[in-house]
DNA sequence: TAGGCCCTGGACAACGTTGTCAAGAGGATG
DNA sequence: CATCCTCTTGACAACGTTGTCCAGGGCCTA
């Protein structure tokens, strides 16, 4: 390195730095820093004399030096799934605001699903040294994070609960939103109706079809083979398993679809049948109150919300035992969900 | 502070360094360092003592440090309108593609359409001194970037050009677009046509209503007062605007929709209405093709994988002088495009 | 066996900021 | 006029890492 333009205020991608401010304003390092953070202590005179360099050499002060000094980073993480899907969006600016509110930048990463990603980026995260974590978990276990939380990172779980370790959790109450969207389709007098939901693997998927299940049980209905598909949400599959289940001699008059992406799928199934298909599904979707749509609703906000509030709560120094919250879904019939049975 | 506690390991909040690595493992500070960076020149029987410590310490590399040092953040930010409208999630889902190919995190804000808050996040990403940054603009004066541009943060603006900087620009052709769909209506016979577009102020929403006047201009119409009407997005407004140019004794046969949000709202209040209205809609929508809605498609992830290619280009070296790219736009007929004139 | 080389490992400074502390100026008070 | 106090200002260390440079040991060669 060319040592001698080491404090060179020109050279390029060598910022000005403190040093450079006080040097062309004539006053110390120090000063500068009073100016910078508007700290009390320093006359009109100096602080324009300051303020003048500042703005000479364009000085923007480097957080990163900041942040090694301070310890706070005034950022947060937030791993989700996929920031493609229109219910993390949602979620993801719901949980800005409240980190803009609270001074800190936002920094998103998404996992696909897939566990070691989800690995990958909170460690990323963490040694970025995030104030707060909040994870829309893909994996099961995440004892990785002991030594971070234990080192002060506040951490929120969301949608899904955390593996093998102990911290506050926001969740949607699937099992409760299921059950009551299919005692919907049975209050319309279906018997014959199947579930389409996510990989087993996924927290949210088995709760909806616990909720299914108990549902039927309430109405002393026997779910039949054939009835139930869990696997991935591309549609080539879920349209496999709906066509099977609204084939045969004795298909099913109803579905349940578990996510946004299912339902999406199922209603293109539907559409290009002749004989209509009851249908109710879990989570809201873009102009389903168009196409007429009963769904279960979550909002995905309002989580998102709660999650970052309870994560700044922590920051400012809560300390009572991790939480688990748990909100309400709502059933808003459109239509699809009160067809009676063909 | 206290000051006896200050390298202890187990103090809570404050985590083993390398130091105390170095020391529990019982050697010097730069061999951890090493260790933890893949370094060659470390002994197997060495390594390996140190990743014990490591790992009995949960020692994690502090970035920010690291930072300091290097003076490359490993990161990117993106400003952009709101991450939770569908058009930006995809876009920026596929900037952290790229950006986690080239071992980057990615940073977002939403300005929330606010010029200020544009400039402010803006600002607050260069002080954590992102390597690169990608920029939806809201304001239309950006000289408050030269500063930093200068200083080497790489900067891409992304559907909307800069105002009085010079720099890379990804766009979509909102004038080319606009004009086929406009010609469309027309080539299905439609004569009075209204548009319905976003506040004049943002970029894309002039050069749409100026594509909607050249393809009138070229069909040879003229374009009637109470036929245009340029404002917020807001349901209500768009709601007020489509009502009056649908009503009155010479209402129009057919809308174009500026953008998705006003596509939707348009969608709904076509909907209540008897006579048949054509619509044609700037942005695809998901389940349009349900609803059998005609729309001039942007490929949102093309445009984010795009814009983050030309900065990474620019990081690994690039010096080309600033380019324009301009992406094509497709129209997708659906049937709500195709109507005759009622 | 001396001299040279390579390999491993460590001491030290530097990155740009902020907290601590002390010095000096100037005014008020005895 | 001495003393004390307040207010402004700056020198200095520290945050945790990495780059530079040097030392010491082992090995090879002449």
């Amino acid at each position: 390195m060319d040592r001698t333009a080491r404090h060179s205020e020109t050279r390029y991608g060598n910022r000005p730095t403190m040093k450079d401010v006080a040097a062309r304003a004539g006053v110390g390092l120090k000063t500068v820093s009073r100016v910078v953070n508007s700290e009390p202590g320093v006359t009109p005179d100096t602080e324009r004399r300051v303020q003048e360099a500042i703005d000479a050499l364009g000085f923007r002060r480097n957080d990163s030096a900041r942040v090694l000094r301070k310890g706070r980073t005034a950022s947060i993480g937030l791993v989700l799934e996929d920031l493609a899907d229109p219910f993390y969006g949602p979620l993801s600016r719901a949980v800005e605001e409240v980190a803009r509110a609270h001074g800190a930048l936002l920094i998103n990463g998404s996992s696909a699903e897939d566990p070691e990603r989800e690995q990958e980026l909170v460690l990323a995260l963490c040694a970025r040294r995030v104030d707060g974590l909040i994870v829309i978990p893909a994996g099961d276990d995440h004892r990785y994070l002991e030594p971070e939380i234990k080192a002060g990172i506040a951490t929120v779980f969301v949608d899904r609960p955390a593996g093998h370790v102990d911290v506050d959790m926001v969740l949607s109450d699937s099992f409760g939103g299921a059950r009551e969207g299919v005692a919907h389709l049975i209050a319309h007098g279906h018997r014959r109706i199947g579930f389409i939901g996510d990989q087993p693997r996924i927290h949210t998927a088995t709760e909806r079809l616990r909720g299914y299940h108990a549902a039927m049980r309430d109405a002393g209905i026997t779910v039949e083979d054939g009835w139930v598909s869990l696997g991935s949400t591309e549609p080539e599959r879920v349209r496999a398993a709906a066509e099977e289940m609204l084939g045969g001699p004795e298909p099913v008059t109803a579905l349940f679809a578990g996510n946004n992406r299912v339902t999406v799928t199922a209603v293109r199934v539907i559409a290009e049948r002749e004989r209509p298909v009851a249908l109710v599904g879990f989570d809201d979707i873009e102009l389903a109150d168009l196409l007429g749509i009963t769904v279960i609703s979550q909002d995905a906000a309002a989580v998102g919300r709660t999650a970052a509030e309870h994560l700044f709560r922590r920051l400012d120094g809560a300390e009572h035992a991790p939480a688990r919250v748990e909100l309400p879904t709502t059933l808003i019939p459109r239509g699809s969900g009160e067809l009676p049975p063909a």
